[in-house]
This record gives structure tokens, sequence and C-alpha cells, in this order.
DNA sequence: ACCTGAACACCGTTCAAGT
DNA sequence: ACCTGAACACCGTTCAAGT
């Protein structure tokens, strides 16, 4: 019996699977093939390198996260959503993180950009504006996820009400008053979402930014 | 002749010449071993695993970058420099990039929080907003890095003025109208420094918020 | 204390060969 | 066209042994 061609999608989705299951570190070609019952190098003549697995993989994440709000938000709303949406897409799958700045953006991400773009120009935006503050809004999306990463909170549960993040530990090492004093506000901190820290100040400033030239 | 015991700085120093000639990505236990002429083996007798070499190595390369600026500086320019100075180093490393999420910080860094927080205080902020401040800089630095690395912008030289960026050609895949409207302003977005995308609007926002509490 | 040698359990990828 | 098998050139890390 002849085995039916593997698509492209289906490599992919073997790759999604495993990614969910053991992280975006423990991926490989091999894993992927054999959970397709298949060579390892069956896969080279889809994907012309792990990169290319990669790059495909993380579009099909962005489509599943669904991060476009819904139309009839005020804009202030509509940012501040499709920041948080994709904030709490990577935060849900932590793993993509360290490749946050080597994926390149795929057709999923482009269809963002248009949805973002459009609706700030609705809003009174030029179209110079927009584009600046979608790529801002990811910015900080991506910033805010890197630096929950870097705090080591793991994947699913919140850190522990009495522990301090490994971020704020290192910190104290060496502490002095100046440290001791400071310690607790970025603890407190540093324990809320951190897209919060920079999107409000962000959509303030689009905000105050539209009332000027209105 | 017995070699003298080789020190955690050696190591670390090793590192981050193998990482500045190959790239953080092409650093192994067994490099740094052979460039110091030891057993692979040696180093984990300094270092518990390969992620704690690196994370003494970005430390180590935090130091070298430098970031904190004069003092002598009004607060809005100092913010704005301590910000390019992250994304510049970054830049001049890109290697790093991938790993931004996934690396804890160290003392060097906490250096910087300490000198920031400062900075701010004395300019009239509170303690909570100003620990919000420096993480709201940080994110948009590490954003701004990474946005510059999915660009497929490479370490050195600026991309070829004639050519789109890898982002905007995979934008206009399939496009339509308003895809042909927004490519060219993005591409113009992004051939600027990321950094002034949104740093300048958070720096507007921090004045706005100054302002209005004194 | 610090270092070594050999080994284990993996990688991505090439290449020639199969059907 | 699509897939396979064997091989190459690497990895991080463990473990028992050396001095």
């Amino acid at each position: 019996m002849t085995k039916p061609a593997l698509s492209r999608s289906a490599y992919v989705d073997a790759a999604l699977d495993i990614i969910a299951e053991l992280g975006v570190d423990k991926l490989s070609m091999r894993k992927v093939a054999t959970q397709l019952g298949v060579s390892p190098m069956a896969m080279y003549k889809h994907f012309s390198a792990k990169d290319d697995l990669l790059a495909a993989a993380f579009d099909a994440f962005i489509a599943r996260a669904d991060v476009i709000p819904s139309d009839d938000l005020p804009w202030e709303q509509w940012v501040e959503q499709a920041g948080r949406g994709m904030y709490l897409a990577l935060c849900a799958e932590m793993s993509w993180v360290p490749l946050l700045g080597s994926l390149p953006m795929g057709k999923q991400a482009a269809t963002v950009t248009d949805a973002f773009v459009k609706k700030l120009q609705l809003a009174g935006f030029k179209l110079d504006q927009a584009v600046e503050a979608y790529y801002a809004v990811i910015q900080i999306a991506v910033g805010a996820v890197c630096l929950r990463a870097s705090l080591g909170i793991a994947d699913i549960r919140t850190p522990d009400a009495g522990e301090l993040s490994s971020l704020t530990q290192n910190y104290l090492e060496n502490a002095d008053a100046a440290r001791l004093t400071i310690a607790p506000v970025q603890e407190a901190l540093l324990k809320r979402d951190q897209i919060d820290i920079a999107l409000p100040l962000l959509i303030e400033a689009l905000r105050a930014r539209l009332k000027r030239q209105s």
C-alpha cells in the first residue's frame, strides 16, 4: 500500500503539537518525522531547513491566536485589546519567546497589520501614524512577553505570593539602602501583567497626538 | 608543569570572544574549552550548565555596553539616551536577540536600574512611576531590537536602498490595493531606527504625566 | 580542588539510492 | 515526485577516574 503524500500543513500541525507539548526548544526534525511515521529526510522536500518549518509553525500559531478584536470597539479599546491579545497568546506558549527576535513575519501577521492600520485610519490617524502605532504596539507586546519570560514565571501558574521573582532576587544581591526601597516597588509592578506597564502609556500618547491635530 | 586554575571570568571572556566572532548561536561548551586548551568538562566545575555560562556572558556584555548616560542631561534626554544605548548595544551584537526573552538579569543590569530610577526620582517622578518607566523603556528597547532582527537586517550594513525588507516582501505576497498603499509607508518607517518608533511616544506620555501632577 | 576520557543520547543536514 | 538509510559533523551532559 502506498502512503498518501504528506502535505506541508500536516508537518506544520505535527510541529505545533510537539511545541504545545514539549516547547519550541525541544522541537526537532526527527521528532516531527517520527510522529508522522516518516523518515526525517522526507521533510526536506517540503521545508528547506528547520527554520522554514519553524516560520510556518509560527504563522499558524498567530492564525490560531486570533488577536483581532471586534470591529465595533472604540479605537483605544481596540488597540488595547489587540496588544493584550498578542501578549496573552505568547504568554500561553512562552517557549516561542526566545525566538521572537529571529522569526520572520508571515501571511497571518500581515492580516493583523491590515486590520490595525484600517482601524486607526478610520479613527482619524494618518496612514504613517497608523503604521507607526502598529509597530509600537508590536514592540511593546514583544517586549512585555520578553520581560515576563525573564522573570522566570512558569507558563501556567502565577508566582506564589510569598516568593520573590528571580529578577528581584538577583537585584537584591549586594543590596544597599536604595535597592531595599526599590525592590518591593519593582516586585509589585512585576506581579501585574507586564503588558499594563507600557501599553497604557502608549495609548495615552496616541490620544494626545490625535487630539492635537483635530 | 601544572596549569594555573582557570577562573570563572576567563571562561566568560573566552565565551564573549567566540560570541563576537561567530554569534551566540554558535557558542558551545566545547568551543570555549578548546579556546582555553582545556577539556569541555572542566567548565562544569565553574558553571552548572551552558545556561549559566550564557547568563554570565550576557551580564559581562551589559557591563561593557556602558548604557548609563551622563548625569547632567535633563531627564527626557537621559531616558532617550539610555533607551537608545540599550538598543544600539544589542544592534551591534544581534545574535543575542533570540535569547532576550530567556536571559535572566544579572548584577550589571541592576546598576542600570538604580541609575534610571534615581534620575527619574530627582526629576520629580514618584518611586513607583520611576520603576514603571524603567521597565517600559526596557520593553521598548527589547521590542525594537526584536523587530529590527525580524526585518532580516544584517548586523553591520544598512539595507541596500533599492531592496525591500524581508518583512515587507512577505507582506506584499497576495497584495491587494490596501497593502500596496501601506507597504511603502511601512518600508519607510522600518528603514528608520526602530527605537524611534515607540520611545519618543513613551517619553511624551511620561512628560504629560509629570506635568499633570505638579 | 580541578581536570580528563570515554561514553550516552541526542542534534541538523548531505548524499546516493530506492520506488 | 516523494521517501529512505546510512553517514557526517556536530551538540550538552554524566560518570568514573585521575592528580
